[in-house]
DNA sequence: TAGATTGTTAATCGATTAACAATC
DNA sequence: TAGATTGTTAATCGATTAACAATC
């Protein structure tokens, strides 16, 4: 629960000073101030004030950043303490391909079902996890008090699934279908990953220069 | 080449206006205005013609925009009226998923060669297309003017790779792992797909409301 | 023609950058 | 203490929205 509403443009940078901070963290840098971090990244050591004070002041006057602390503190405005459980609907190559992906795991995001409709992908297992129909993934939402639904099927199905999805509690929507998702804002967050739209803005920046 | 710099925001939302304008073709409406693109959409109609007006004047007054003739141009726009040649560097889940998914193939994305370090993926084809060595890659890229690299290998070697595609004269780089290339911007124009922070970025979302 | 809707200029809003007093 | 660097306010810049004349 936020006091100030912060700005999208705030949020989507914190990852990346998440992933600058965990580099700096394995080269063994204890400190570092605005201006250096700022010029490894390629911003200004201004925005990365104004970012971080959004938040609270986790720096000192003459000194800088402690490293270790800031990544800690900028993981914990992520969410990154308590874990979160996905599903994965939807097991072509998309799901099967981030049900393999080990890195969402280290970073406390649990794969804790895989579902589909093809009853011919139904009993196998991919990474020792069972896929089951996906008429059973309300259910087991509830149940394991599921946090994260990762949409990787055909569009067509996505709308009215991600419905009962949100009706039967879940509270964010990884969607990777090419669809925009209309729910309820009050009761759950999607965040998109349009892969062709992301092709389409490279191909743009080739064709105009 | 543009003749203004068209900022950012306006090309990444450009994917969408072609997928709003693509259904809407599908359902075989004729002509939208601003107006109501604008409500189907959730931006304003402002917004739409600001956008729409750094490239042309595509609509008329008094009738609105024609839906073909628009959603061509735009494509003109994104540069999907020639084709782009791909090439995949790193065969894993991710890349294999991506060398299986049949919607780049429909806006002229066509995947020519896949590419891995591991020599026991290297023989072994996937759609059809087989696998070679990495080191063949930039040859590979030079003969036949592949425009595109799609990175889903280790962060590790994705440096140093980068570095002698742009040699080889790579235009673009789909950039899947999870570092910032440096690159020159001249040269070749980076899209960077960072799946770790998107989940993040959903993450905080979930925490913080 | 009258009505509708664009293209475009002007106004507003928000985000980024600069500056500097506070302070470690 | 002197030097460094933050936290924060103020200035600037850019993007979004509003308004309306042009025109189909």
């Amino acid at each position: 629960m936020s006091e100030r509403k912060i700005s999208t443009a705030v949020i989507k940078r914190l990852p990346r000073y998440y992933r600058y901070l965990g580099d700096l963290l394995e080269k063994d840098v204890v400190r570092i101030s605005s201006k250096e971090l700022s010029e490894r990244m390629g911003v200004t050591a201004s925005q990365i004030r104004q970012d971080l004070n959004n938040f609270g002041g986790f720096g000192q006057q003459g000194y800088g950043y402690n490293v270790g602390y800031l990544y800690y503190e900028i993981g914990k405005i992520l969410g990154l303490e308590e874990k979160h459980s996905l599903v994965i609907i939807g097991v072509g190559n998309l799901g099967q391909a981030l049900a393999n992906y080990t890195k969402f795991d280290k970073r406390g995001f649990d794969i804790e079902g895989l579902f589909d409709v093809n009853p011919r992908l139904v009993g196998m297992t991919v990474r020792g996890i069972e896929i089951r129909d996906i008429d059973e993934v309300y259910d087991f939402v509830r149940e394991n008090n599921i946090h994260i639904a990762v949409l990787t099927l055909p569009r067509l199905k996505a709308p009215q699934i991600a419905n009962e999805l949100v009706e039967s509690g879940i509270k964010g929507i990884w969607n990777f279908t090419p669809i925009d998702l209309k729910l309820d804002e009050e009761k759950v967050q999607v965040e998109n990953v349009h892969l062709l739209d992301s092709l389409m803005t490279l191909s743009y920046k080739i064709s105009n220069q």
